[in-house]
DNA sequence: GCCGTTAACTTAACATCGTTAAGTTAACGG
DNA sequence: CCGTTAACTTAACGATGTTAAGTTAACGGC
């Protein structure tokens, strides 16, 4: 080491240096697969330099995770200022595979990854917060179109309704980011499964 | 030890065993937090006696997947017997989702991993094979609805209708798999939100 | 019944993992 | 310029998957 970080922004700039080259490792290589020694290695420190930034590899992982939903929240947020109920939700779905597509790393990491086990608990902040949930800020939205009585009237759960939202959109981009090109199915693009998704979810939730 | 396992019919009871006791505990703590000690001291032996029966960690979990595709694949066959290809196809989807909840580490495995990166290569013989290739059955029942008119028209391609289905079910277990009890989203039961994805994917797909 | 061969099983050991404790060194205040 | 402190490293611990070497039980031939 030539020299010491020793500001508060050299700190803050380590710090994030760390969480950047964990994160491409953990969605490369799997989290189990990769090492601190791996991670510090990456960053020209020694391993143990790493716990003086995170309290542990869980702790690391966690906080990975805590910055990637915020930016997907804050990717969805422009959404919500979109007047009719029915274009914010197609709007806030469309966002959301968006941000899922784009970031495969990150929304691997967010969604595709069983937190339990690997002890991760989201903190607190990011809970119910239009800011940086983005399962609330679906919630919001289902409630207001459901709200204007534009469901069929069978349909009366607002958690259940944007749960299943959540799941089509979802199952359509894990499948894309889990298997993009095995070659024994003949995937159609992407694009057009998202879209039959939405289709059959809106004949479902409003046609009568 | 007492005993040696000297015959055929021991030494396969004990490769049953092992396998039925690291099964237990992979889908109970994960592939990962279980120990080959572990494992070992359940049946009794050391950890190293679970190398004569199997090459390595990998290899012991690919048997207890490779057994458990053959238990889901015997459990299908009688699916497609069913006459009613309608029936046919919410029965399978029903099987499908109850395979990936009741081994959601296998499951994992399979559709949740990309799988270059743990160097799984699906063997050939589980490629387009109505007995072994889930995705291939959904298709070919789907297909059979498809040439029965059920569905409206302007659905019209096979595969298209085929990952959508798949995406949904997917979807539902997957986050159920990765999410399963986090606090801050009020979660309705998986049976439900399964139920209701069914629901919606069948409305969008056949009412008039 | 004994004995050598073989296969089943165990113990010891290795490299590597996450993590902690102890040691070193660079930077800042006086 | 020196002492203090925080940043960083090296050494080490217990646990992991796995291999090598040692031990022991069972079977076949006499």
């Amino acid at each position: 080491m030539l020299t010491k970080s020793t500001s508060e922004q050299d700190r803050q700039e380590l710090r994030a240096r760390i969480m950047e080259v964990a994160r491409d490792l953990f969605v490369q290589k799997g989290i189990d697969a990769v090492t601190m020694r791996e991670i510090a290695k990456r960053i020209g420190y020694s391993a143990t330099s790493i716990y003086l930034y995170f309290a542990d590899k869980q702790a690391l992982l966690r906080e990975i995770c805590e910055s990637d939903f915020a930016a997907m929240a804050s990717h969805i947020k422009v959404i919500l200022e979109i007047a009719d109920s029915g274009e914010r939700l197609i709007a806030i779905s469309n966002s959301y595979a968006k941000f899922a597509l784009m970031y495969p790393n990150h929304y691997q990491l967010m969604y595709m990854t069983p937190h339990a086990r690997y002890g991760i608990s989201v903190d607190d902040e990011y809970k119910n917060n239009l800011e940086k949930d983005a399962y609330f800020q679906l919630r919001t939205v289902v409630n207001a179109v459901f709200l204007e009585g534009k469901f069929r009237k069978e349909w009366n759960d607002v958690d259940l309704i944007a749960q299943t939202l959540w799941a089509g959109i979802h199952g359509v981009c894990a499948l894309q980011i889990t298997m993009p090109k095995e070659d024994w199915i003949n995937w159609r693009p992407v694009e057009h499964r998202l879209q039959m998704m939405q289709t059959l979810l809106k004949l479902g939730l409003t046609e009568r």
